[in-house]
DNA sequence: ATCTTTGCAAAAGTTTTGCATATCC
DNA sequence: GGATATGCAAAACTTTTGCAAAGAT
């Protein structure tokens, strides 16, 4: 069994209140002291078996995770790095992903960022 | 300017003859000791930047390089690992992100993964 | 009481950097 | 010759792990 504990409240409070993903770093430095950055590892890839988080690539050197929500995707400014939501018909895509291969028959999640230079930084 | 050198010409090669996206560490194994980790390292970089190599994000620990040939997106087993190429209409895609973006103007790229149980792994 | 989670500290893995030397043009 | 790239070694990060102590059910 999953224990519920003030450190993954906390952890997930950090992503609730958070407008973009974050790095395990970024919730560590949001949590400060109330949970150790061993322990912010673990309760996310926990909170992610769960289902409760997804974990997000976006190309930088370390992974991201963000609340999972409703299903979305990213814009990343690549100049300033500032993220906006996407949101797309997941079926349509996987749909047209299966139709095409010839070694998968089953699509269970995929990930969909796009990159460009935002307004502010143009 | 930017120079040719034998140990590029070799990582080229390397991301030629190679079927799937390579992480640095892959194609220092490859090029053996004809260059070092960092000059991997720094060859990539450049060669993203020159356009003849993209950088993939896999969602894995390490990032992941590939030959920038035609336009096309990857199906990765969660079980296995096995890629398989998946081709999609870039500017469909762009276009219906750029039409919801408050804040961006332009897309300058985009990176899609899906990620299925392949038939062998079933 | 038992099983899970935490903190800590150490290790493993990934990526970057400074500097002297070698290489390219 | 002058600019750029390389190797090496060290440093900076990111992530994982073993273990004893603390906490949850």
């Amino acid at each position: 069994m999953r224990r519920r504990t003030s450190e993954r409240d906390a952890i997930l409070r950090v992503l609730q209140e958070a407008e973009r993903p974050l790095t395990p770093a970024g919730v560590s430095d949001s949590v400060g002291r109330t949970a150790h950055v061993a322990t912010v590892y673990r309760a996310l890839d926990d909170l992610v078996d769960t289902g409760l988080v997804r974990k997000v690539a976006l190309g930088g050197r370390a992974t991201y995770y963000e609340l999972a929500r409703s299903h979305h995707h990213h814009i990343i400014c690549t100049r300033c790095g500032d993220i906006e939501d996407i949101h797309e018909e997941p079926k349509k895509l996987d749909g047209n992903a299966l139709k095409q291969s010839k070694k998968f028959s089953t699509i269970t999640s995929h990930a969909l960022e796009f990159f460009g230079v935002c307004k502010n930084c143009v």
